[in-house]
DNA sequence: GACCTGACTGCTG
DNA sequence: GCAGCAGCCAGGT
């Protein structure tokens, strides 16, 4: 008992999701972030799988782009969850990042750091 | 109420 | 240097 979120209204996106999703927005055109680093600009740098898990919770918000969340490696994991199947390496393609494989080519060039902006 | 899965990461062998 | 395993947390069945 005690601390309990008695916010039954859209607060209660005040959860890990939704900085998940504040950290998503703010990625710039152009450039890309992995789960790992949103998790450890979160504090749970451990719980990169909860990043991706926010994402697939996020699908059908527009306002998340979710296709410039990739993993470790640049690797396009969650291109599975996009509509169609290269709709995610399009997406990066169309801002101007390279992909291949669906991997980024260069992703330590664009790679975007939440931290440093937060 | 408990178990399993899941868009990852870091460490150890 | 590469491959495999365990850990993390939350949602779904």
């Amino acid at each position: 008992m005690g601390v309990e979120k008695k916010n039954t209204t859209s607060q209660s996106e005040d959860n890990f999701f939704e900085r998940v999703y504040e950290v998503a927005k703010l990625i710039p055109y152009g450039r890309a972030t992995s789960y790992g680093a949103i998790a450890k600009c979160l504090g749970a740098a451990r719980s990169a799988r909860m990043v991706g898990w926010a994402m697939n919770a996020c699908g059908g918000r527009d306002d998340v782009p979710a296709h410039r969340v990739v993993n470790r490696k640049g690797v396009l994991t969650g291109k599975h969850h996009f509509q169609g199947t290269n709709l995610m390496q399009q997406l990066l393609e169309s801002e101007g990042v390279t992909v291949e494989d669906n991997q980024i080519v260069d992703f330590e060039n664009i790679f975007w750091d939440p931290m440093k902006e937060l």
